[in-house]
DNA sequence: TCAATAAATGTACTCAGTACAAAATTATAT
DNA sequence: ATATAATTTTGTACTGAGTACATTTATTGA
């Protein structure tokens, strides 16, 4: 059994730091959940978690970063799946595979059952939440963009590497919305992965074909 | 010479209701480019046009639909380009044609010149106007989405199609970006229009391989 | 216990966008 | 022409996110 740490061990502050944002996490994503992101106001946020309106812009630079606040394990992901590949197998084919072990292992969002439904339905309804979805996208295209790049030694800006990823993006959130929109109507999470995955794969094949005669692929 | 219209005229009302459109739209852009876009309030677009404030939102429904005013175009030319193809020529090819053809023809931002590049950077320097621009690219994808399916008379959510916007419109997005940039760094316009159209191709290869076995190449 | 540091909070502000009503303008029918 | 209807313009007052800055409160290390 493990003993929380001691009361007056040097990093109190850090932990309670963390509680508090972890409160008001937890309090903003039951209400957006309960009532649509964009009828719940940053006041009644600090009012249910009872603290001030100003401690949650201290923790959130902006209302939907309480809402998506995993990007940073997808960036990882991401990161790792260029990083520590097999050199002989090509980036692309890389991202494909990350694609298919994420499935696999059930990444959150990509279990398709009702309960990243219901983020799905969330997002869906506020186009704040839309919009924040569609920027996070730019950011990971970029961030694939730069690794490919680094992966086969070119510049951060090869035209090249941005058009592998963004074809790489493309087929990524055209697969998750498909698979989610399949989910949503036939209730076959079955057949929602199988949908996600063939997508992934198409887009591959593409990515792949565009990529022909450069290192990408 | 010609005479302007009688006014007595019965549509003045709407000529007047487009002028002061025009007014304002030249008056917003004129600001946004010299100070950048949010470096202008509202307020002072409505005062420097000399109109009530409300005017300026009875004629634009959001701040950014001032700069953004053009967009309306591409959705035709894109409607068009798969509406009135010759049959025998795949979707995708035709898509790929279009591009060809706007460069050819200098459509609005495919010149790639010192006019566009301020049009550009000032889209760079605000969150704001990424931010629509997204958007639009979203909006943009949705109907060639359902242009695709239109073409080939498959339902509209069909997921092929979706793919093949998706990477179609990823090719046009990065194409326009990296030609941009190239532009802006080298200042060669031929050499910006050669990486546009090269990238425009690679992504037609790579749409059309992830299409094989569909109607939409 | 005291001084330094960092977190939480309060106050007051800016700005985009909305709801609603009133005023001004233009069209239409008699 | 003139009354009336329709539309555009405008003013007022509001909501809500986000920021600047100062202050208080809690934690840390000496």
């Amino acid at each position: 059994m493990t003993m929380p740490p001691a009361a007056n061990q040097p990093d109190r502050r850090s932990r309670k730091r963390l509680a508090t944002r972890r409160t008001i996490s937890a309090v903003a994503d039951r209400l957006f959940f309960e009532r649509g992101f964009d009828n719940v106001t940053v006041d009644e946020i600090a009012a249910a978690a009872d603290v001030g309106r100003m401690t949650v812009f201290n923790h959130f630079a902006r209302k939907e970063d309480m809402f998506f606040d995993r990007d940073e394990e997808g960036r990882e992901s991401l990161r790792d799946a260029l990083r520590q590949r097999d050199p002989s197998v090509p980036p692309v084919e890389a991202l494909r595979l990350l694609a298919h072990q994420l499935v696999r292992e059930q990444a959150p969002y990509l279990e398709f059952s009702a309960r990243s439904e219901s983020f799905i339905e969330t997002v869906k309804g506020s186009e704040t939440l839309k919009a924040r979805a569609r920027a996070i996208r730019g950011e990971l295209e970029t961030l694939v963009a730069g690794a490919l790049a680094e992966c086969v030694g070119r510049d951060l800006n090869d035209p090249d590497a941005h058009l592998a990823a963004g074809l790489l993006l493309a087929s990524w959130t055209v697969a998750f919305i498909q698979a989610h929109r399949t989910f949503h109507e036939t209730r076959d999470s079955d057949k929602a992965t199988a949908l996600f995955l063939a997508l992934i794969d198409k887009g591959a094949i593409g990515a792949t074909a565009a990529m022909a005669g450069t290192p990408y692929a």
